[in-house]
DNA sequence: TACCAGGAGAGCG
DNA sequence: CGCTCTCATGGT
């Protein structure tokens, strides 16, 4: 096989739902093809007959990285046997079977959802966008293909202005990219050391970033730095949890993570996201969609 | 047009 | 603490 391709037996995974579920953010699909810069490498994906197919644009001899991205070494029906037995899980699992969690970088992942905040899906992907065509290194793609960039590295935006951050449309959360961008530039923060702490020693070190709060908090330990019990609680996590465990009565933040770590088990990070997109569904929330032809 | 979005931080009692 | 208000911007 030419060495800008690959492919890889998957069962139980649905590359569609895992890349257009709202948990990245870089994903563009057409016809059923997906296409994003990982690590700084453009890639191709799409899946058809139990494979995972991929094209990049240079030649690669060592998939790993790829391979860790998608987590193609998760079980999930082990995942899936963690989850408790009860009627708002099994529907769940049941709409949205297939749908894996990614290993994101944490950079990229940190900085995305710190302007995820109060924005619609399709506003972050649109803000990201912006950020990486303005501020990020140009990628090689293959020929006929449009351009792609990297996403920018942190001392790339914090040798930015707030106001060039603002030309992203990113409003109020540009200051708070900037001065998380100038901790971890300059050494404050080390992605490599959190992944050895205890789940709470890493969500701390987190919570002192400037705007990152215990929501965007638990989706960078989840999405990005391996804590599979991270807990990401936003609206429609809330609203799901109320509805289905607490009688739609209200919960406190602390209450909900400890029932969370008791009732889902060593899983409750998927369980998370099988419950916010059953109940996104539900609501008429779709995944993310191909642009409709003219 | 009006509403609201995968929140966080500051100010208040 | 626990509550409320504000923060920018644009999709629906």
């Amino acid at each position: 096989m030419s060495p800008n391709l690959a492919r890889f037996p998957v069962r139980d995974y649905d590359l569609a739902a895992t890349l257009g579920c709202g948990q990245a953010f870089r994903w563009d699909v057409r016809a059923g093809t997906w296409r994003a810069v990982i690590q700084g490498r453009w890639v191709e994906l799409h899946q058809t007959d139990g494979f995972i197919f991929a094209r990049t644009a240079l030649p690669e001899t060592d998939w790993r990285w790829l391979e860790n991205y998608l987590q193609l070494n998760v079980d999930f029906t082990a995942v899936v046997r963690s989850f408790p037995d009860d009627v708002p899980m099994r529907n769940a699992v049941a709409a949205c079977r297939g749908l894996r969690l990614l290993r994101q970088e944490p950079w990229e992942c940190l900085a995305s959802f710190i302007l995820s905040s109060t924005k619609q899906i399709v506003q972050i992907r649109q803000i990201i966008a912006a950020l990486c065509a303005r501020h990020g290194e140009p990628v090689a793609v293959p020929p006929g293909e449009i351009e792609a960039f990297a996403f920018p590295t942190p001392a790339q935006i914090a040798a930015r202005t707030e106001a060039e951050l603002r030309d992203c449309k990113m409003g109020f959360r540009a200051k708070y990219l900037l001065q998380s961008a100038r901790v971890v530039a300059g050494g404050g923060l080390d992605f490599a050391t959190i992944g050895l702490l205890p789940l709470d020693g890493a969500r701390e070190l987190l919570l002192q970033l400037p705007g990152v709060g215990p929501k965007i908090a638990d989706c960078v330990l989840l999405f990005a730095c391996g804590f599979p019990t991270a807990f990401p609680v936003d609206v429609w996590v809330m609203k799901s949890l109320r509805r289905f465990y607490f009688r739609n009565r209200r919960v406190h933040l602390a209450r909900l993570r400890d029932f969370a770590a008791a009732h889902f088990g060593p899983n409750a990070g998927y369980a998370q996201q099988y419950l916010f997109h059953n109940l996104r569904l539900s609501e008429g929330k779709s995944f993310l969609r191909e642009p409709h032809e003219l």
